[in-house]
DNA sequence: TGTACATCAGTGAACGCGCGTTCACTGATGTAC
DNA sequence: TGTACATCAGTGAACGCGCGTTCACTGATGTAC
């Protein structure tokens, strides 16, 4: 009935896909996700697309091409998850941070592949021409908000280099994300989960910046 | 006129290379460092050692063995030099604790080949039979050490379970190391160094445990 | 000190394989009239 | 509504390449006597 199909997607008929080029990122993502960036095959992703190895041609370039779109996809999905989870910091900026934290990692355990490419391999993100911010500043401007918001509550005599602080809060989250969150080789003999290290370590943070009460030996003062 | 040659170390004469484990050993690094470890090739490697492809089969099973060699040298060198920054908390576990971050970026930015393998991929280190504790236990126990060495200032009842502040102080280290001293894209428009960001991360943190005084303004009470 | 021989550490040619990429092609789709 | 045609998105065969690995080999080294 319609004259315009609905867009995006469609289910495979016969020799047009129709899908094609999101369903051969998808398989990309899923084979780096075994071997790593480096490990990932073109002609392997398209047999897992169900195509001829000639196919992905039609929509990347190269294999270069593919991977970093890979790459400018994950960023995006990336700065989305963090500016939803830091929701302008409502309720209160602490359990926003918390939430953001919280994003932070299951972004890095839901889409292992995506977030390998994005800070692991040497892979510059194909920059959209139309776009002002690149996604991935858009990232760290979410951890910049929230640095700020947390700042609020200090007088301004003692509030920190915002850059610096956060630098801190994305160091903290990387280091958390790549060493325990990652899917491979889970479970280093670690029993805290990621999240409980994450927020541990944050709330260490923000009691030495002020921003937090200090030990709990304190409150009798 | 000794009848035992120095060892170890030889010049290359000609059909016996005498060094050539340790020589492909490096050329792997060199290697890996460009293109990562899944790029890395087993017959590059023996063409940069100026030896024929197959000749590295006498030194290593094979391409996955030299990579777990890799890993195995990289942590060793990697726990002796934190061991040694550390240097049992002398003169003060503060001014130890420094030299041991400074240490562990060093590390990260001369040898990031060695860090790529040993945290990033999925290669298990060979372990080797004679020995008690794996050099990479070897590493994370200087890290909890340390930590146990700043935490004697604080009362008990105010003291963090040991094993978590470890893993704190490992998560900071590795996303400042990963994220901002690894070679290849340098400077991402960051105006800190490694160390200064490392450092002032640990500062706040160690003042959140009570380990260090609160903000300066604190200071007249 | 000299010789025989086992062992060690290389060579170089060859193999089968999967990869990235290209090419001329063709089937399906969408649009103009 | 129907037909002609341009365009789009696939095919499948082929290429050259570098890789990991093996094999029979050979030159150098070290040891026994």
């Amino acid at each position: 009935m319609g004259s315009s199909d609905p867009p995006g997607w469609r289910r495979p008929r016969s020799y047009h896909h129709g899908n094609l080029k999101e369903v051969l990122l998808e398989a990309a993502r899923k084979l780096i996700e075994q071997y790593g960036p480096a490990g990932f095959s073109l002609t392997e992703a398209a047999r897992l697309a169900g195509v001829s190895p000639a196919a992905p041609y039609r929509h990347f370039r190269d294999r270069d091409a593919l991977l970093a779109e890979v790459a400018k996809g994950g960023f995006e999905r990336f700065a989305a998850r963090l500016d939803k989870a830091w929701n302008n910091g409502v309720p209160t900026p602490l359990s926003a941070f918390d939430n953001l934290g919280k994003a932070y990692l299951s972004f890095a355990r839901e889409e292992p592949a995506s977030y390998a490419v994005m800070f692991e391999a040497g892979v510059a993100p194909a920059s959209a021409e139309g776009e002002a911010l690149p996604a991935a500043e858009r990232s760290f401007d979410v951890l910049q908000r929230a640095a700020a918001a947390l700042c609020r509550s200090l007088p301004e005599t003692e509030r920190p280099p915002l850059k610096l602080m956060s630098l801190h809060i994305w160091a903290i989250s990387h280091g958390v994300a790549t060493l325990f969150a990652q899917g491979d080789l889970q479970a280093r003999k670690v029993p805290m989960s990621p999240e409980e290290i994450l927020e541990s370590a944050m709330l260490i943070y923000l009691k030495g910046l002020g921003i937090l009460p200090g030990a709990k030996s304190d409150g009798a003062r």
